[in-house]
DNA sequence: AATATAATAGGACGTACGTCCGAATGATAT
DNA sequence: ATATCATTCGGACGTACGTCCTATTATATT
């Protein structure tokens, strides 16, 4: 997401990343993207023809990254620790240095509320983590076995959707401690005790 | 929040968590809020100054809908079973035949993450709920005793989160397949067995 | 070098928004 | 009945927005 230079479409994105998260999409207008981007506002129509289908777009970059950034965080993962407690992990440290694309993500969904084409986006991204987190718990048997009064499925929806809410909830702590954060993101780890 | 004929001011609240709730935020204009109150867009500013003050206040009116919500269902209860899991419960419920509430109360998350005085509100509001979960942990001793490696506050912060970020992916089923959603939530027993 | 195509910029267009004024109406007190 | 104050309304004002047209510049092709 980092600006390239000499691909202009690739920068307006970047920029339009750059406005979202710094003021949400209800107060970024296209003006404030051409200008972060240092573009003619007219750029914007040139490459993405409405503001909808630039957010489009973001949306899918956004997603990619993320999926991409949690296999990447699995796959480094020596294979012997490869448990749900790396979702856990990943989480913490997402929240730890990439807060901004929280704030993005959380964004982006409250957008697709109320408009079914961002829904089906991000419900498919949904999807895609979610199938994520069910293969690393069929990896682990004995885990299969401890919680197999509930399936699979359930299971990582029910751990997707706790990181997602604990992360929202640390995003309006004022007081900024991440301690208290680091430590209820552990806190899930009861599930697996 | 159902518009009480003859106070002008309430039915401009109730008509704005209406619009609200089927548009959100970002998409609802002072003027579809004067419509859905069938009232001059005038009254709008001359009761409430502001589209930010007319939304803090709907803001206030709106959490401490939620915490009466809670508290309620507490007290209805028999106190033999009151357990976390009654907070499971209150989720399930508001899910099922609330989840208008739970849409605008995402939508005004959202806003406050980019505003100030939203987000203190909101806080504020979480503290609340957090806390009253806080007691029923405490005045459950055997799960005091069964998790003391946490602190209580660290629980049921973690609880809090993990209801709010389960409610948050149901809301994106775009199979709408209830039963899932129920079953999610009902994992969250586990951490209790 | 000449030509065609792509990229960029400036700026105009209509629209929808939040705000708020001034007049009209209703209610209350004297 | 009159005066005073609160309430309601229609509509205007300036502004900011998304869109898109036109002219200009850069790049590629012959």
């Amino acid at each position: 997401m980092t600006a390239d230079k000499g691909n202009q479409a690739d920068k307006i994105i970047a920029a339009a990343f750059e406005c979202l998260s710094l003021k949400g999409y209800a107060n970024v207008s296209l003006r404030d993207i051409a200008n972060e981007a240092g573009v003619a506002l007219s750029q914007l129509h040139y490459y993405y023809g409405s503001k909808k289908d630039l957010f489009k777009e973001l949306i899918l970059k956004v997603s990619e990254k993320f999926s991409n950034d949690l296999e990447n965080y699995i796959n480094k993962s020596p294979a012997a620790s490869l448990t749900p407690l790396t979702l856990v992990k990943y989480f913490q440290e997402a929240f730890t240095h990439n807060s901004k694309y929280l704030r993005v993500l959380y964004d982006l969904l409250s957008l697709a509320l109320w408009s079914d084409t961002t829904k089906q986006l991000l419900s498919g991204f949904f999807n895609d983590v979610s199938n994520r987190i069910e293969e690393l718990l069929l990896d682990n048997s004995t885990l299969v076995e401890q919680f197999n009064v509930y399936k699979p499925k359930t299971l990582s929806r029910m751990l997707l959707g706790s990181m997602l809410g604990i992360a929202l909830q640390g995003l309006f702590d004022t007081n900024n401690n991440n301690n208290e954060i680091m430590d209820t993101f552990n806190a899930t780890k009861v599930i697996f005790d």
